[in-house]
DNA sequence: CTAAAAAATCTAAACGTTTACATTTTGAGG
DNA sequence: CCTCAAAATGTAAACGTTTAGATTTTTTAG
């Protein structure tokens, strides 16, 4: 008994062949309770474990699931992590997790290794929209479910958080307060998050006919620093805004250092809405207003989409999930003094 | 060409046999360059992928790596995650990630089908350092490294944080500003981190010869309410601490919230350093002095410890690291008023 | 007690690789 | 144009399962 113990190993001891071990490992039933408890302890004393690549390789599936993210270190993804990893134990489904950096390159290989690896399904946040980097998956039909981001180049599941509403009740709140000088800090355009962002900014103003003010739109790319510098470009203005409304929960940060250095009273001299929640958001003074998304729900429901679809093998429409974020009012944004 | 193409369907494309094939997509040479060429154009042609798990069949190994975590939530995780990813890619290791929730049982079930999967190695911060629910790790003989926490039953290598170290200088540091009645917010005593991080509290003290006041000394849970009310029984004390030293990230969090809520002045009133470096430390107002681990250094050198051992077969002592933790002086910290 | 039906068990053939070992091809040196 | 070593390629046997389909055993019913 040198080496691992195999099922012939079992079969042996326990004097039956291995079709029937099988099929005691597998539940499937049809062995009589004497020869299964044989087996079972066959099993117990050999230490046997059956091998899931030989398993996978008759089976064709492996009860896996890939996920790729771009950033770990994003706590969003953690979160929406969290919800898939739930559900998918539910389902006695594993998880198999793999960040890109940002990098389709690297996006690329993850998605080869997990064909490789044979995964049932993968639920991804690409880092690249375009998609053309994905096309392995699905030439080989793998099914496929796109968080947070879309994929052009083909038809996915796709779950979305309506960017557009959240930022659209951000500022609605802002001008329902009184605003009129709102200013955005943008995400990427090139990026749908960043696009329906600006669109619900844009849509709230129009909607209550305030003209949009080129001066206080300020291009972002969604990372720290730029959120610093944003705020200030916006605070050397000479009419400056009396409302921010920042796009991610990075610039968030970065605004409200920018904020902090600058002597800018929040609260009091420019009120605030922050798209995403943060760590900080409660901790501030006053706590920051916020638009919240449900990032347990998003990955509750990737999984169930990609279940359904790895169960269902015949042809289902493509559905697109859209999640309405939640507006969380704190202290951050109020109404606007006139003082005439 | 219904399914998908295997090695045979390259080698009768490219008119040679299997064995061929097998060299190149192995790339081990011995092929001449014309052939190779016919056998990647055929690969490219069929769209073939090699299966991952015939070929684990053979070989024996997955080049693939476990970590199991006990809560991604915990912002700690990911971090540490991020440090072992990128060290893995490096060797061309992949890795799977699965999350416990602080469950040795779910411990128990990863660990099975991680075994069963044939990862060549386990990276593992445990639910339970008793550990006698990891045995099957060692039966199966797979290289295993501990993280932040060690295990008990069985010699592992291990990276840990010299939490004694830590909490120490933090302590001293409290100590060096005047303060006498210093608090602290203890983790379980159940756990290698709450355990040592109150001895480096408790030495601290004893060095400067300050004698230990058990109604300063509270027991908290490692989660972000007991954070809370830990801080609440403090402030309900007839004499109150003048200094607080929180145990870990989450206790932080909830430690400020209660400060908040109480109206309990941070920096002036009472003075702070809390175990682990958080988002909001910069943030606060006045910014709060941590005692910081290296995440990613610790992610980094529990991949290269663990490779090591599955590549070096041999006998290897049992490793252990102790890296030492830095204490970020910021704010919450202050001299002490000594009004008489 | 026996025949037939039902249940349990077994046999053997995949699944898609890798790899010793065997065979063929190539090309250098005479 | 041979010879022969070296290089290239091929053959076939694993690896450890699952699963039709064959075979044996048990049970049922007359």
């Amino acid at each position: 008994m040198e080496s691992k113990p195999n099922i012939q190993d079992v079969a042996n001891l326990a004097n039956v062949s291995i079709a029937t071990v099988s099929r005691v490992i597998n539940n499937q039933g049809g062995v009589r309770k004497v020869t299964e408890e044989r087996i079972l302890k066959a099993i117990e004393e050999l230490g046997y474990i059956r091998s899931a690549a030989a398993r996978t390789m008759k089976r064709k599936e492996t009860n896996t699931i890939g996920v790729i993210v771009p950033d770990i270190m994003n706590p969003f993804f953690p979160l929406v992590m969290a919800g898939i990893e739930q559900k998918a134990r539910e389902k006695e489904y594993f998880t198999i997790l793999s960040s890109t950096n940002e990098s389709p390159k690297i996006e690329e290989e993850i998605v080869r290794n997990f064909i490789e690896r044979g995964v049932d399904g993968v639920i991804i946040t690409t880092a690249n929209e375009d998609g053309e980097h994905l096309k392995l998956l699905e030439e080989q039909e793998i099914p496929v479910v796109a968080v947070d981001r879309s994929i052009k180049k083909f038809e996915v599941d796709t779950v979305l958080v309506d960017n557009k509403k959240g930022a659209y009740q951000a500022v609605q709140q802002l001008i329902l307060q009184g605003h009129g000088k709102i200013a955005i800090i943008c995400g990427p355009q090139n990026t749908t998050p960043g696009l329906e962002r600006f669109w619900g900014y844009k849509n709230a103003l129009d909607d209550y006919n305030i003209e949009l003010d080129e001066q206080y739109i300020i291009q972002g790319d969604f990372g720290e620093q730029s959120g610093y510098t944003c705020t200030e470009k916006l605070f050397d203005l000479d009419d400056r805004p009396t409302a921010i409304f920042s796009s991610n929960n990075m610039m968030t940060i970065g605004c409200m250092k920018a904020l902090a250095d600058l002597n800018w009273k929040l609260g009091s001299e420019v009120s605030f809405i922050g798209f995403d929640d943060v760590d900080i958001a409660t901790f501030l003074s006053p706590k920051l207003s916020v638009v919240a998304r449900p990032m347990n729900a998003i990955g509750e429901i990737a999984f169930m989409l990609l279940h359904e679809r790895i169960c269902f093998k015949g042809e289902l429409p493509k559905r697109e999930y859209l999640l309405s974020p939640e507006l969380k009012i704190r202290e951050s944004c109020r109404l606007v003094h006139h003082t005439f």
